[in-house]
DNA sequence: AACATAGCTGAACGATCGCTTGGAAACAAG
DNA sequence: CTTGTTTCCAAGCGATCGTTCAGCTATGTT
């Protein structure tokens, strides 16, 4: 009963998102999302409760659609180097795409926001947990499939990626040379070789 | 002639300087800063011309005297593997010291304003051209002691070690566990040893 | 057709933003 | 001391910020 709504949350909320992913949560006003959105003021604060309750949607939403879309192959309970391998690829190819300027959102707004809010310092922790936890079960795998030296420093080297991951999105948001996300990933690569057992044991490529 | 000024502008820049470091550029008001400095609008706009002005101002000051004491070993002429060992230990830690969560002002500045701020773009592809001009320069030094491997990639090196220094520095402003700052400078010596060449060209430890 | 309900609209709220200004205050030069 | 110059101070400028709301519109129900 009542009037329908004229907008998708799903929708509006993706248009949010994109406009804090690139200028950022304080350099975005309430009138620049509304006008992006194609909605009203009212239905802003109907809808999401506060600028802020609309900035936690549109995190939420980066997760469920943008990092799913990097990170899907590496959340697979039985992923190991390939998967690995395929996210420092993909990032380090990153810095050749369109929109390669805006970086991860949630990276940016660890350093925009984690200082000075709450809701922003756990989405950023969680984050880097998660990241940490994908890390660290491909690497996990793959040491119970022998494919590891004995003393490869699983946890050391999760963070280590997660870190190295941080950096490109700064050097991506930064509009630094592509040479450079480049080059980090391919130093990851060489240190992630280290530690594998055979030259041979992966398996032939997918397509 | 005339009145004194009754401050003194590097001391103000200071001040103006650490609140943008805490707080970013858009969070922090005029009010804030003023308050801060201990100096009314007036003084400000007077000396700075604007909040960008002073930005830029504080800018120059990090860059002469924070960037300074990180990077300063790393910029003599003869720098070698000492002085990179150094920085990496340096930052390695870094998570320790009180205040971290402040992360590098430059680094927070690129997220937060390089693609809005043509100013800003500018300082930061400035600090990221630094970076790897000082490593690569170090690591040119240390090839031509013949203390490195014949293929060590040095440009590729210097990226990587300026992209690992940018993902540290926002996982110190995110708070993340200390471990994953230390993780992340381990995996970067483990992979500097790699390109030395003898284990034992590295002269005595200095104090 | 009439009612109840929920969403849309445009205008505007108080607060704060970056910034300006007129007059008082503090110095150097004469 | 007077004059000229520069800075300090308090108040407040117009603009924009995040947010709200009374009145209208469109629907489902009866």
């Amino acid at each position: 009963m009542g009037r329908p709504k004229m907008y998708d949350r799903e929708g509006i909320t993706d248009r949010a998102m994109n406009l804090f992913w690139e200028r950022g949560y304080h350099a975005t006003s309430t009138r620049d999302l509304t006008e992006a959105m194609g909605v009203n003021p009212y239905s802003l604060y109907a809808e999401f409760g506060s600028k802020q309750g609309l900035y936690s949607a549109a995190v939420e939403r980066y997760e469920s659609t943008v990092m799913v879309g990097h990170f899907g192959g590496l959340e697979a309970e039985d992923a190991s180097l390939e998967e690995i391998r395929d996210v420092l690829d993909f990032f380090g190819e990153s810095g050749d795409r369109k929109g390669s300027y805006r970086g991860c959102l949630l990276c940016n707004a660890s350093t925009e926001l984690a200082p000075t809010l709450e809701t922003s310092r756990e989405s950023t922790a969680r984050y880097v947990e998660y990241l940490i936890t994908v890390f660290t079960n491909a690497l996990r795998n793959a040491a119970n499939q022998d494919r590891l030296v004995e003393a490869a420093p699983i946890d050391e080297l999760a963070a280590f990626f997660a870190t190295v991951l941080m950096g490109q999105f700064v050097m991506m948001r930064a509009q630094v040379d592509r040479a450079v996300v480049r080059s980090a990933a391919n130093q990851v690569v060489v240190r992630l070789n280290e530690v594998v057992l055979s030259p041979d044991s992966r398996p032939p490529q997918r397509a």
